[in-house]
DNA sequence: CTGTTAGCGCGTTCAG
DNA sequence: CTGAACGCGCTAACAG
């Protein structure tokens, strides 16, 4: 059996409340009495039990924010199944997951968001960060005042925070050259198709992808860079035209509305290597009937998910997490799935 | 506020002990009253807290029985990392993970094990099963007993049990023959590497394999298909002697002891084609240095986690999992670890 | 058959 | 500054 509070009061000739003072650094207690206590707590090899403590604390009603932007978006619809299912796990302990949206890309209507939450009271706060002094400043701001804050599916160059998660931006790109270079042979020419630019996780991928195939001196050639807009019409637009534009491009890296692209791809009439990222139904399903080539998934759902639990391990157990947690770039071809 | 048993007996007009009997089925109950409480705690859209009841329940000491054969294997250690995490996770729960670990593939021991795990009185087993009548009929015998079995990372031709958690050996044939054809340009002489074909897992995988070569009608021609012992040595020196015998071998897909196949290899000296089951220190050495392609990993830490946390959840909340659970094929490259 | 109550381990009053 | 006692939601033992 586990060592308990009791048990370390009994040794320690004390009753469980100064225990409890004791170790959890709450004052009103003899400095001495306190370290003895900690000391003895140690030698036990004593750890809170946090199932006990959850059960504890659960009328303080603590809750947990997410601030999302972007909206209608195959991505962040993932990224919200994650964080459904990591609410789902953390229920019992008495931890809600509160979700406030707001408009794509509008700092201002971000920060009001925040502001919400934290005005309801947030324990702890996951957000998708819009690049902007404002925004970077409440984020310092909130850091100080202690509310641990997260970065989720987005980081910004040089904010720090509580912790982050997001996929290994600059790698993703490197294996999408790699596969590119697979598939094409070696030879031919690539047009990528990117998400804004503000982002930084973006930016940093499409730098990455250009490093590999400069310093593989291969025969690919990358012919264009091309910023893909918010929405899908406009995506299939611009996708379809610079295909027709530029007709010795045989192979393409896509991310972005993925059936938007997919379409302009397969309608601009020839064939061309493709790898898009992340894998929405659309991807899957021109996946099946051979339309793309491979999809690489950024693991949206686990990003919205180990997000809430970095925030519930360290409301339950003072966990601190690393500065920045990983998620994986899943290769999936046709055979993965079928 | 979620709904408490309490709740319950308030507008049932009973006490929580009656409600308590109700809703778990524990008899000793009016029937009538039993129902009556059964459809308002379902109007009341009640859901057990189960920490709560982890807490309540915590002096029973269960105890999930883990019983593995298969030892010194790279596999099979980082299955234990995976139960071991499990392990740590259920621990404040109050239900401990007990590993018996039995000779290589020797069912009479493994049979032994899984007595001694009853006798121990396991409320869990979670097992690598050996294909033996002895072991199959043992399986059928607690089944029938009401004691929940779970196999993992193996599967028995035939013999159903509470759930099974493993890779899927077929899709694992199809992606590694798909990439294999991709590698090699669709053309050369391909030889594959297998553990013991007395496991149902690795026959699947083979048979799979072959079915996609002769489907794609590709120039790729199956030379051979080479069974392995279960040590390192024996591995290294058929390896290298089928190598040696067959020349025209210039494509790979080898499972079994990583270390000692990728030796082989290179010291057959020609360049080959190789794609490697598992992502053992040795597999990334490898991929590192370019002297395989491809790794395909069979998350086995995932399956030996997920395992305890079947079993888990059905402890605490009665779930009943899929029959099948199956885990992914990661794909991993170079560019995927460096 | 049903109600009451004492824990499970921890946090939090409230007296002293 | 410290101890005692109660409550979180549920199970189980004991009375009735």
């Amino acid at each position: 059996m586990s060592v308990t509070l009791k048990d370390i009061a009994l040794v320690a000739g004390v009753s469980v409340g100064t225990v409890d003072r004791a170790l959890n650094n709450r004052g009103r207690i003899n400095a001495e009495v306190a370290e003895r206590v900690r000391t003895i707590a140690k030698q036990m090899n004593y750890r809170t039990n946090t199932v006990a403590k959850s059960l504890a604390i659960r009328n303080k009603n603590l809750t947990i924010a997410v601030v999302l932007h972007v909206q209608q978006n195959e991505f962040f619809g993932e990224v919200e199944d994650g964080l459904r299912r990591a609410q789902n796990e953390i229920r019992d302990f008495g931890i809600t997951v509160k979700v406030y949206h707001c408009r794509d890309f509008d700092p201002a209507d971000q920060l009001a968001q925040i502001n919400n939450a934290v005005e309801d009271g947030a324990a702890g706060l996951i957000l998708v960060p819009i690049e902007h002094p404002d925004i970077t400043s409440k984020i310092t701001q909130l850091k100080q005042e202690g509310l641990p804050v997260v970065f989720l599916a987005a980081l910004l160059d040089n904010v720090s925070c509580f912790s982050a998660v997001h996929c290994d931006y600059p790698r993703s790109g490197r294996i999408a050259a790699r596969l590119i270079d697979m598939i094409s042979g070696g030879h031919g020419s690539v047009m990528i198709f990117s998400p804004s630019f503000t982002m930084f996780g973006h930016r940093q991928r499409v730098e990455s992808f250009v490093k590999y195939i400069a310093d593989k001196k291969s025969e690919l050639h990358l012919i264009k860079i091309v910023e893909l807009p918010n929405d899908s019409f406009g995506t299939y637009r611009i996708t379809l035209e610079q295909l027709r534009e530029y007709a010795q491009v045989d192979n393409v890296v896509f991310c972005g509305n993925t059936e938007a692209g997919v379409r302009a791809i397969e309608e601009c009439g020839r064939k061309i290597n493709t790898v898009v990222y992340d894998f929405s139904p659309a991807a899957k399903s021109a996946l099946l009937e051979n339309h793309i080539d491979v999809a690489l998934q950024q693991s949206p759902a686990e990003q919205g998910y180990r997000a809430v639990m970095i925030l519930f391990d360290y409301l339950t157990s003072k966990k601190i997490p690393a500065s920045e947690i990983l998620v994986e770039n899943k290769i999936i071809f046709k055979e993965c799935i079928d």
